[in-house]
DNA sequence: ATGATTAGATTTACATTGTGATACTAATGG
DNA sequence: CCATTAGTATCACAATGTAAATCTAATCAT
């Protein structure tokens, strides 16, 4: 089962589609979560995925920009994807019932 | 934060209310999530979350059956409540967008 | 009452994941 | 040609997850 953190780098990974490389990836995930996303944890993370076959990497160009440097480029697995559906299912079918959970039937509206 | 584990033993434990004890906690993991609870994983992540102030536990009485031993009975704290929440919220929030996710609206129908 | 059986808890040792701190790399600007 | 800077890499350690084996005491059958 993925880790939450490696749930989280997925998902952000995903949502940048082909804009996702390291830094962006580290943006994404302060932003949406508000709290901070150390370098350490984000690359060893990349690694441990890509190992994984749930990412795939490649460098790519330089920003254009000064100290711009060549970007990690990373692009989700459908493995990937599969195990990230796999945890957000376990996640929302495990809370069923629960009182901090919204109430849902699981149909959707 | 919370790991995905101690979430689900949380959850479990919340939904047993005054049933819940390690046993039962490991059963009702089991069949919710489909997945092997290993003994090990129980015993240890209830003293860590205890330690933690997420949990409280104390030694009930025992099971009026050929074996029945006292059981360690489980109650989530307030604190637990509350973190099971944060997890549960970062995750829904995250996701919002994601492929895999229902598109939910946030609001519930 | 005594040994086999059994529900349940405990311990130990190790694998995996999460994280901060620090260092490296190369392009740009002056 | 050196200071600055966007970005990546590495290291060492903390927190979490897990299997395997063991311990405990109550019951059952004899």
């Amino acid at each position: 089962m993925l880790g939450e953190f490696e749930y989280l780098l997925i998902t952000a990974a995903a949502g940048l589609a082909d804009k996702a490389y390291g830094a962006a990836i580290r943006e994404e995930i302060e932003t949406t979560t508000g709290r901070k996303c150390s370098i350490g944890a984000l690359y060893t993370t990349i690694d441990r995925l890509e190992t994984k076959g749930l990412l795939k990497t490649w460098m790519g160009d330089a920003t254009p920009q000064r100290g711009g440097r060549s970007k990690r480029m990373v692009r989700v697995t459908p493995k990937g994807v599969q195990a990230a559906k796999a945890f957000y299912d376990a996640v929302i079918r495990v809370s069923r019932g629960a009182s901090w959970a919204a109430n849902r039937t699981g149909s959707v509206s």
